[in-house]
DNA sequence: AAAGTTGCGTTATAATATAACATAATTGTT
DNA sequence: AACAATTATGTTATATTATAACGCAACTTT
């Protein structure tokens, strides 16, 4: 579970989790044809440095640090790209982004959120999509995409607030 | 189905949803020692005009053409209240507001949205929270609220594409 | 090497939401 | 009814999130 699900294991090794992101998505780009720039992947090594959702502006200081322009645009345009390829999701309900640990294949976005260390775990999202394309096919809805969000506690937190 | 699910049939009686809404509205207040004011009374009328989600700011002009203050903190408040209240839920992919047709028991949000029309109407919210607490038992989080907003094609606006 | 495409720099501004404090209206208490 | 306490609203200013528009640079394809 540690493994699959490290946000809420404070204790897992967090280089591995920032190294294989980056190593899926520069061969998930090359494989794609598609550029991953300098930009694109600073902001995502930068994304990745935790696991709790980033907000546009707070990845502004890497590209600035880096010598990179850090204007709002830059950020957008790399965290559009980097959404389109399945590398990032948004969070609606905190207006923040996070890595998806699993890009290969395009999927929907279901993430527990806990509200106390913000630390965020993706969902598997197969049995959720089963429910939606139930209720949406009764109906004669056509479900394209959706986002689930929970809010509450991780374990750890749940302890905290024990003691 | 019609009159359980009006959003996506345009034939429906839209009064009905408006004046019944309102009328929940007064009652549920009242029984619960809340001030259904005029303000939070005038910007739920102005959300059930229709089954689209509608902006804070698309909410300013009825409370001006009413005579009252229009900055946004007016309407803000309102809608923080009526959120309280359950009488509206929030939809953060659209960062818009909707009426809520069930606000006797306080639930979780869930919606089907068209991107062609932008009607929306409510889910059961039953079986997703199942499938939530299920995965997130798996973990150990306990959640608190959550949100699922999926985005796709109503009915009506299929037929639309054909032809 | 030229043309076409894609990414980035830059400036400005749009859209959404909240902070802070004063005044008014309502409610509860004597 | 008068007062105090609470809740709601008015008002000004500003924070936060996101995009438009346009020119230049870098890559890709031929």
């Amino acid at each position: 579970m540690s493994t699959q699900h490290p946000a809420f294991h404070p204790e897992h090794n967090h280089l591995h989790c920032i190294t294989h992101a980056l190593e899926d998505a520069r061969n998930l780009c090359k494989k794609r044809n598609q550029r991953f720039t300098p930009i694109r992947e600073l902001v995502l090594k930068t994304i990745w440095q935790s696991h709790k959702p980033l907000g546009a502006y707070e990845l502004l200081p890497a590209l600035s640090e880096a010598g990179f322009n850090s204007a709002p645009p830059t950020v957008y345009r790399a965290l559009d790209f980097l959404q389109e390829q399945g590398l990032v999701h948004r969070i609606a309900m905190l207006n923040a982004y996070i890595g998806c640990p699993h890009p290969e294949h395009k999927h929907q976005s279901s993430f527990l959120i806990c509200r106390v260390c913000n630390n965020a775990t993706e969902l598997e999202s197969a049995p959720i999509d089963k429910q939606v394309q139930e209720q949406a096919k009764q109906l004669g809805f056509v479900p394209e995409e959706h986002t689930l969000e929970v809010i509450g506690l991780c374990p750890a937190c749940q302890k905290e607030q024990q003691g």
